[in-house]
DNA sequence: ACCTGAACACCGTTCAAGT
DNA sequence: ACCTGAACACCGTTCAAGT
């Protein structure tokens, strides 16, 4: 009786930026970053859009922010480990990285300004690569090859059908019927003879230009 | 006397899709494509917005058309070309238009309906490899690693610097300012050791792993 | 120190009205 | 048939005002 009770249960968590950033990546995530706006963010924190400037400079710091935390969670591989083995295993794990957020290659595209966690790749992958005994110069092509290949494999996987099997097929048939056969007989062949028949798994299908780079890279570096 | 003189020297072009997309285009080249609005597009034909209308179902049927406009810029290389030098080729010309175009990457991605203009692109690179000998399965196998390693390229060729040799290294020791030596020396050593040194060429950097791709295939090809 | 209301300059798009 | 004005529902952001 001597103190009110609280308004509500459930008291409002003080906003910070980390806050915001998380909120931001599960809108981000859940509905595409093409509607993450600053309203709506302001509205899912329980708060008016002005607010969010107190946290962050502005929406290009956001999205600044949501580009560290999607790098972030590129796996850096153990030291010591075999220049291959360690190249192989961050890429495998930046494409599993771009494929959980789906906008993460589109925000790598746009924020071109340095970060440390956006440098700490790039460092990385080429650390591993002169260790291995490559020339500075053969680094840079190395490291342009690859990178070039995670992002474009990320972004192809991104717009095309993916999900189950029977899903996979149902999204196949649409495109197909924009397809005749008399005028695409090679689209049909693959979609027909291939991806309905056997499936389609993006994680094999990434290893396979993944091993013939890497594969390619180690004659190099032999021959050198 | 007997007629009025028109009111302007230029009479008025009459509004067509084609001058629509023409003009969305050259704004795209030279404005970016963030940059482009029904509004300022109308702005820059003369009309308001509301009239483009009668000639575009709406801003991504825009989209599309400038989509199949870019791919279509894309070299057809003649037929009975050795499957080597076509997709070679192919994959210079296309490099060359996503230079061209910073924009089109961007609407590669995201223009994922199918339209003869597009798809004729992946027709023709499945059927130079079916007919080189390839197997359905293989076929789609290259196809991912050329065209991933072809899109990814051009990406990060857009939000890299690029220029005279003189712009370059001023844009170079920005970069620097922001990557301590101490913290980052393999970044340093390729930016200090190689790039302000002897330059980058991002038409013979492309040619580096577009050959270690094609020379891994032409292996595969030659053990199938 | 943090949050808000009102305002500004932008968007894409619809629709009834004009010629 | 083509173009327009007014309107609607959105944006990001600033700024003075509140607590």
């Amino acid at each position: 009786m001597a103190t009110r009770p609280k308004p509500i249960a459930t008291p409002r968590l003080p906003l910070t930026r980390d806050r915001v950033l998380l909120s931001a990546l599960e809108l981000a995530d859940r509905d595409g970053i093409e509607s993450l706006s600053m309203r709506k963010l302001g509205r899912r924190l329980g708060v008016e859009a002005m607010s969010l400037y107190n946290h962050v400079a502005d929406k290009d710091d956001l999205l600044d922010g949501l580009a560290d935390i999607a790098v972030g969670e590129i796996e850096v591989p153990s030291i010591g480990e075999d220049w291959r083995a360690a190249l192989r295993r961050r890429a495998i794990s930046a494409r599993e990285m771009l494929a959980r957020h789906p906008w993460a290659a589109g925000l790598m595209e746009s924020r071109t300004n340095p970060s440390p966690a956006r440098s700490r790749y790039p460092e990385a992958v080429l650390g591993s690569l002169r260790q291995a005994g490559f020339s500075v110069e053969m680094a840079i092509h190395a490291f342009f090859t690859l990178d070039s290949y995670i992002y474009g494999f990320a972004v192809q996987e991104r717009n095309l059908p993916s999900g189950t099997p029977e899903q996979l097929a149902s999204v196949a048939q649409d495109i197909l019927r924009a397809l005749p056969p008399a005028e695409y007989p090679y689209l049909n062949e693959v979609i027909v003879g291939h991806v309905l028949k056997l499936g389609f798994d993006y994680a094999d299908e990434f290893e396979f230009g993944l091993d013939l780079i890497l594969d390619g890279l180690g004659e190099i570096r032999a021959g050198a």
